[in-house]
DNA sequence: ATGGCGATTATTAATCGA
């Protein structure tokens, strides 16, 4: 089974773009966060015509989440985090596809910080560690995919030292990134290629791309119960550098659930 | 250290992202 996330900033211009890329890669779950659409303007029949169907949590000009699977509906289990009540974001969305939990997430960007932004940024982060134990406790294969705005170490920025004071760098970003990781999730690209340089996002300003001047902040991360499954992962640069693409990369895993 | 680009929304400029 292959697992893809991939921030489209925006699926309404994104759409030749992704649609492209499904037909390439074919993953049989793909998390896609920043739709930047309202819950009616999704492109479903698109969508649907290239083969997935699909579960979405859309808001106006911002955010937006959504699931898709192959060939099969994904069954939605909850959108959202508990916790507060007064948040009305688009950023959290559950589903089980083919007896695997996935849940696909857009964490906060927090900036600028310190401030009300990155405030919201970590208390987010605290309702997902909350989430992250409860879905832990019930044993379930789960993998947590998405856009977490955090570099988790030093590796995983071109400059660190550029970033220290930035909301996805900053001590208590990471500290809460491993502390979500301590609970005993597998940061599966980490996991397949230790001591590697991995990028999953290159901003658009100053050729950041042909640079190669990156920051890993998509991930995936399993829970026990699928940890033993994971065979590759990757991340699809190529998407980045062409024509009108998302500043992300699509980033995927592959399991081998035979034995599961 | 700054500003650069791209998308969206409401009316050609402001806001946001990372």
């Amino acid at each position: 089974m292959r697992i893809a996330t991939f921030n489209v900033n925006g699926i309404t211009s994104r759409l030749p773009a992704l649609l492209r890329w499904l037909e390439e890669t074919r993953p049989d779950v793909a998390c896609l966060q920043e739709l930047k659409a309202p819950q009616d303007k999704f492109p479903e029949a698109a969508i649907n015509a290239a083969g997935y169907e699909a579960i979405w949590h859309g808001q106006k000009s911002w955010n937006g989440v959504a699931i898709l699977a192959r060939g099969s509906k994904p069954q939605e289990v909850g959108r959202g985090l508990a916790g507060d009540a007064e948040d009305e974001q688009s950023r959290y969305l559950e589903a089980a596809v083919d007896g695997v939990l996935v849940a696909c997430l857009y964490l906060p960007n927090g900036n600028p910080a310190p401030g009300p932004k990155f405030d919201y940024k970590l208390q987010w982060f605290e309702r997902l560690i909350a989430r992250g134990a409860e879905l832990l406790d019930s044993g379930a294969p789960v993998v947590l995919a998405g856009d977490f705005n955090v570099m988790p170490t030093e590796l995983d920025v071109y400059k660190p030292e550029r970033w220290t004071s930035d909301a996805l760098f900053r001590p208590e970003t990471r500290d809460a990134f491993h502390r979500l990781l301590a609970q005993g999730w597998c940061d599966a690209l980490r996991t397949m290629h230790p001591g590697e340089k991995i990028y999953t996002f290159w901003d658009y300003f100053r050729n950041a791309y042909q640079r190669d001047a990156g920051l890993r902040i998509d991930h995936l991360l399993l829970s026990p119960a699928l940890a033993g499954s994971l065979r590759a992962a990757g991340v699809d640069r190529d998407v980045r550098g062409r024509d009108k693409p998302s500043d992300h990369a699509p980033t995927w895993i592959e399991l081998d659930l035979k034995n599961f």
